[in-house]
DNA sequence: CTGAAAGCGCTTACAG
DNA sequence: CTGAAAGCGCTTACAG
């Protein structure tokens, strides 16, 4: 019945080597035992059929994959992109492959992708950020894969974590700016609705107010999608208005970046003009003209050790605490002292 | 036997429900198929007992997985984001999940993950570019799921492949920078080895050369690996002679992004000084200051119509032959005639 | 060191 | 419309 076009199976191998099918799983998992000759045999037979195990029988027989999965939002503009590379050489390392999908910041995607990996028997989940609905997690707990959050970092969140805490690095940011004499200040923020990430760092910017007894409204902040348009169509709304701000603190460099292309259009100059910082210090901040003051995030390092981290959930060892890094304040030229903007 | 921790199966289901695992089965592949008071029972067990059907099995016994795998060089930079952002809603839409991996521009890692890919059950494969070794395309051969080709387009390479002529799109942009006056020509190359872009890339602009009577020492190479920092450094480079181009040409819009940062940190001016182009026409082109002229490639078709060629493929409908997208040369204002570079 | 056989969790003709 | 049962391709005690 086994067409030609059809994979060779572990019997095929077994027929052509005239041994069991047993042995041939042997060769494959645990050559040692098996003897020299038999095995040069059966590797010849695997060879010559061009024999590749099927991932699924191997699977259901044995329980274990060997498959990490990750969920992030957006494979576009490497927001994720130098913590995910580090993930997956981490995981490599340790004989472990990763797949990757993307959700397009849809939960409903989010939520398919998850049962997509788990149904496909992934070991373990990487995913980004812990604001999901509760029926997820309900889901993730009564699997065998462990999930790993990424990116983020709340003090008071019990799951396995690892990533900084948005909003204390916001309000570190803030209190910079604000040092530097900023009071006509206005921000560009991604959506916040689902995504913690972002939620976290407008709040921190709201708590920094809230610290010196300003209200929230004191300051204009515009909500949109992620990306370059959208964050130069923002700033050319906000730069619109009779009282311009002294600074525009983006949600992260994509944005910031969007907004210094607008700022451009404007014929302002940064930082003369107006100043612009972002947040993740991915690569392109420093190919932007002014290079970007941003928040830096310790992308590698955050990749490698979830993927030290997952594997350790996945394989029952030590159980981890969520660990916050530290995230460092990386000045560049596209923020400067607010003097600077205002014409004497 | 079963322990809570293990997760519920088809027969628990069935059990829960009081009816067949034939049913139950019935009722998440072919729900119109069972009467609506079953069904109804059925997927109450479902939802209470939080099952997702083993992936492994499912395979197995449907010998389909509805998914394809993807196998990039590198995730980062959003080279090849855009297209696969595009590639993957049109397999969502049509029911097809995609698992993407990527090499790291490394040949041993890809095929291990195309080995990965194919024996976890994907019933098609996409790669990028054509130049692999020869037993990896035997292997391919023998499995069951087809492999499409992206980002290339050779005229005479057999294998089903979306992309486009990068040879003659270089010839295409050498035609019009030489037409501008540009002599004094140097060349920021991606490294060729194992990536047929690259070298086609390279291959365009020698035989651009030689169709001017011209030997392809005319010009200086360097071929880098791919990067902002390696790009940076060529440029600096290349810009240390005594008699320096006028114009640099870059494999790609990442290199060409740090070129550009390595003529600022020299204190020259694009254009005025020297003409900077690219080539992909990713997003980042238009972020930069000043804005990049490059070759603009179709990404977003390319990655719809590779999802629909290569179900079709899986799917066994009308072979397609290999499409040759057309790119369009993208000018903005990183470029201008030499004349601006010669001080008078 | 090797083999016979049960079992992993599903799907799908085949009956009814 | 539903069920009993074979079969998908492996792994792994259990014997020998």
């Amino acid at each position: 019945m086994r067409s030609s076009r059809s994979t060779p199976t572990l019997d095929d191998v077994a027929k052509k080597a005239g041994v069991s099918t047993a042995t041939v799983s042997r060769c494959i998992n645990t050559p040692e035992r098996v003897v020299e000759a038999t095995r040069k045999r059966v590797n010849r037979a695997i060879d010559s059929l061009g024999y590749t195990p099927n991932f699924g029988a191997r699977v259901m027989a044995a329980k274990r994959t060997f498959t990490i999965g990750a969920i992030i939002p957006t494979m576009e503009n490497a927001i994720f992109a130098r913590g995910l590379q580090a993930f997956q050489e981490e995981l490599h390392n340790s004989g472990y492959t990763l797949l990757v999908s993307s959700s397009a910041y849809d939960p409903k995607i989010e939520e398919e992708q998850i049962k997509a990996l788990i149904s496909r028997g992934a070991d373990g989940l990487l995913l980004i950020g812990y604001d999901r609905a509760p029926a997820i997690y309900r889901y993730l707990e009564r699997q065998a894969a462990p999930a790993l959050i990424a990116w983020a970092y709340a003090p008071n969140n019990p799951l396995p974590a690892i990533g900084f805490d948005n909003r204390a690095a916001m309000i570190r940011l803030f209190d910079k700016v604000w040092e530097m004499g900023h009071r006509r200040i206005a921000v560009i923020s991604a959506n916040v609705l689902g995504n913690d990430r972002a939620a976290e760092r407008l709040e921190g910017i709201r708590d920094a107010l809230l610290a010196r007894g300003l209200p929230p409204e004191t300051i204009r902040v515009i909500e949109t999608p992620y990306g370059f348009d959208t964050g130069e169509t923002a700033m050319r709304e906000l730069m619109s208005t009779d009282v311009t701000p002294t600074l525009v603190m983006c949600g992260n460099d994509v944005l910031a970046a969007g907004a210094m292309r607008g700022a451009r259009a404007l014929g302002l100059d940064v930082p003369r003009d107006v100043s612009i910082t972002g947040f993740d210090d991915i690569e392109l901040a420093q190919v932007l003209h002014p290079p970007l003051t941003t928040m830096h995030v310790p992308h590698r390092e955050m990749g490698r050790r979830a993927a030290a981290m997952l594997i350790a959930l996945v394989e029952g060892t030590a159980p981890q605490p969520a660990v916050d890094l530290p995230v460092t304040l990386q000045m560049r030229d596209s923020l400067a002292p607010p003097r600077a903007n205002c014409p004497p």
